[in-house]
DNA sequence: GTCTATAACGGGATAGAC
DNA sequence: GTCTATCCCGTTATAGAC
């Protein structure tokens, strides 16, 4: 039974703090507060406010680089599919407050830029990956053309359902369902199936609801 | 030749930098700056920050009531739906800092909550007729259970495409492309139009890149 | 590592003269 | 209507004792 360290319940509290009220609104007296530590101890782990947005942003990358590394030239199932988008919405959702304050927080800590942008190019080649895969399969029917615009909306899903979501009930910043974000990506993706998948598709979404 | 009210200085710089640098980011000082009037002088115009925001809130939500405010029972075309998805875009790109900082901004302008939620939802009632209209034409082939995820996925890129492309070049908050979007949203339809309609569709949305 | 106290700054807003 | 001066407050961050 070993005793947390201060360092990491300050990121933690932090975290929660975040997406429970939004980045902008947390002060670092609010933090300390929470933690029931002064505000000097927390400078004394981080030398600003910045930094421990920072580390956080560092793990949620982390996270998503390692869940975005989506092998080509593998047949993918729709089942392993759902998993996948299944548990990328649940990481977003776990560090929504980068996307609640997007630009905000992007324009305030300048060096998340180009670290963002990144990201979202590896979601994008993600999903393309992942419908080449359904193609080969002969499970999906699509125009190249079509297919970027496909993924461009799938990535702009992926990274707002959350936030559109949450308008829906503002009061409480905590109440967050991942499964109405799979199920909408995955109706992105219906049309695009043959007959049979789609039937298998549309069944699948449903337990998302 | 009649020289511009002072009021109404105030709000048309107070938007242009909302929009350029963001809400949260711009101080009354700096508004008044811009103007070359005194702080003072805006406070005897306004009397909050608050009230500034609201105003172009107010001006944001009667544009967009009357452009959602879409017939029943009438005979829509495509071209019409370009058209009216075209002024849609237009108008949010007009007033996007509310979108780019949308969460934060109505956390701190409570009073907008409600407000906002009504327009959101007059905006998937607007889809919702169009594509109806479509059905009742025999252009549109889709379930009921589709249909509804494709409202909100209209409504969804609507209200966040300019951000999301925005990403794209972040450096100048400026440049915002309407017809991105507009591409954008007639491919998340193309999929359900009859096949004549989807070719034609797939031309028009071409202008729009 | 943790505390208390406080400096330093910036932004919103007001008072009162012109 | 417009100005200058100023107040008030919250927030970040630091200094120095324990």
């Amino acid at each position: 039974m070993k005793k947390i360290k201060t360092r990491d319940r300050i990121l933690d509290t932090s975290l929660a703090l975040f997406n429970s009220v939004g980045e902008p609104n947390v002060t670092t007296l609010l933090i300390s507060d929470e933690l029931d530590i002064s505000p000097g101890n927390l400078y004394y782990h981080f030398k600003s406010k910045g930094d421990i947005v920072d580390e956080l942003f560092g793990r949620f990358e982390e996270e998503m680089l390692d869940l975005l590394a989506v092998p080509e030239d593998v047949d993918i199932s729709l089942d392993q599919q759902g998993f996948f988008l299944h548990l990328l919405f649940e990481t977003v959702a776990r560090y929504r407050f980068i996307y609640q304050d997007l630009v905000n927080v992007l324009s305030r800590y300048e060096q998340l830029q180009g670290r963002f942008r990144r990201l979202r190019a590896r979601k994008t080649t993600a999903f393309s990956v992942i419908c080449e895969s359904f193609r080969r399969q002969k499970m999906m029917e699509i125009g190249s053309e079509q297919l970027q615009a496909l993924c461009e909306q799938l990535t702009l899903t992926a990274c707002y359902w959350s936030s559109f979501d949450t308008l829906s009930h503002l009061d409480d910043r905590e109440a967050v369902d991942p499964g109405r974000g799979v199920y909408q990506m995955m109706h992105l993706v219906i049309p695009y199936l043959t007959a049979d998948d789609q039937d298998q598709a549309r069944l699948m979404s449903r337990d998302y609801l």
